[in-house]
DNA sequence: TCCATTTAGTTATCATGATAACTAAATGGA
DNA sequence: TCCATTTAGTTATCATGATAACTAAATGGA
C-alpha cells in the first residue's frame, strides 16, 4: 500500500468538508491519520518477512495452522476460512510454501479431492525464530506513535 | 491487503508474548486491531473507487495537482514528491489516466524531459462527484466502530 | 440409485505494487 | 567550454492481489 507523504492539513480536509458537505473534519482526519499509520506498519512489516523470505500471506499461513489447538494440519478450504484472501492466491502461496519446504501435503482420508496441510519441521523452526522479531517489530513501532 | 478474518484472541497474543517475551500484549493487540481496521476501509475504498473506474492511486493523483494552491499542473516527478509510490508505477497510472482524458500533458517549457500534468475538465468533474461519496464512506465507516 | 448441486482445488488472465537498468536532457565544477 | 554527474521519465520483469471459468469428487433429495 501507498499513501500521500503529507496528510492533508486539517485546514485543507475542512475545505472539503465545506465544499461537499459531508462528514466531519474529525472523524476524516482520524481515518486518514490511521491509513496512514497502518500503510507504515504494513511496509515494515512486510520488509520484515521478505528479509525472511516470507511474505505476510505466508507467514499468515504458518500461523493459522500452527495455532490450530487439537490437530496439526488444514485442509487448503479450511485456511480460506481464517484467512480474507481469495482461493486463487492462497493456492499459489501454498504451492510455494510446498517448494520451499516450509509446508507438506498429506492425504486426506476423508476427501480425495483435498489435502492436509502440515508444517514441517523446517516450518515450524522458521516460525518460532520469526516470531519474535515480529513482535517486537509492532512493539517499537507504537512506541514510536505518539 | 487482507488479514486474519478471526483476530488471534487476547489469550493468543498473550501465550505468545509469554512465548517469545517480547512486547506487550496491549501493544501488540491494538497494533493487530489497526491493521484490521485499515484494511477494512482500504477495501472499501478500493470498492468505492473502482466503482467510477478509479483506484485508489488515480484518484490521489487527481487531488494532489487539484489541491495546489497557485498552479494547476505538476510534473510526473513533482506528484512522486507528494505520493509515496514507485516511479514506474505512477508513469503507467498517469498514462492510464491521460488515456482516459481526466488528464492532459502540456510541454514543460523549462525542461525538455519532463512535460507539466493538469486536470482536464472531465477529470475536475469527475473529482468533484466522487469527493462526497468519498467522505461519507470514511465518515460512515468510522461511525460503525466501536 | 442416480443425477443435479455443491464443494475443493486449479488454471488463465488481469490489476497494481516493486526494483533494476536504461535514454536523454540538465547541471555544475575544472 | 566540456565532460562527469544528476535528474526526468521509461522499459522490462517480477510479486502478489483479484475474478471467471474450469475439473473432479462429494452430497443429498426424488
Amino acid at each position: 500500500m501507498f499513501f500521500l507523504k503529507e496528510l492533508p492539513t486539517e485546514q485543507m480536509v475542512k475545505d472539503y468538508v465545506a465544499k461537499t458537505g459531508v462528514g466531519s473534519t474529525d472523524t476524516i482526519s482520524k481515518a486518514l491519520l490511521m491509513l496512514r499509520e497502518a500503510s507504515h506498519l504494513i511496509r515494515l512489516l512486510d520488509a520484515y518477512f521478505s528479509s525472511h523470505d516470507l511474505s505476510q500471506l505466508k507467514f499468515l499461513i504458518l500461523v493459522v495452522i500452527d495455532r490450530e489447538p487439537e490437530i496439526d494440519s488444514l485442509r487448503q478450504s479450511e485456511i480460506n476460512q481464517r484467512l480474507d484472501i481469495s482461493k486463487p492466491v492462497l493456492n499459489r502461496t501454498i504451492n510455494s510454501l510446498l517448494e520451499t519446504k516450509l509446508l507438506k501435503r498429506l492425504d486426506d482420508e476423508e476427501d480425495a479431492r483435498a489435502h492436509r496441510l502440515a508444517l514441517t519441521k523446517k516450518g515450524k523452526n522458521t516460525l518460532k525464530q520469526i516470531m519474535p522479531g515480529y513482535f517486537e517489530l509492532i512493539s517499537n513501532f507504537m512506541e514510536q506513535q505518539s
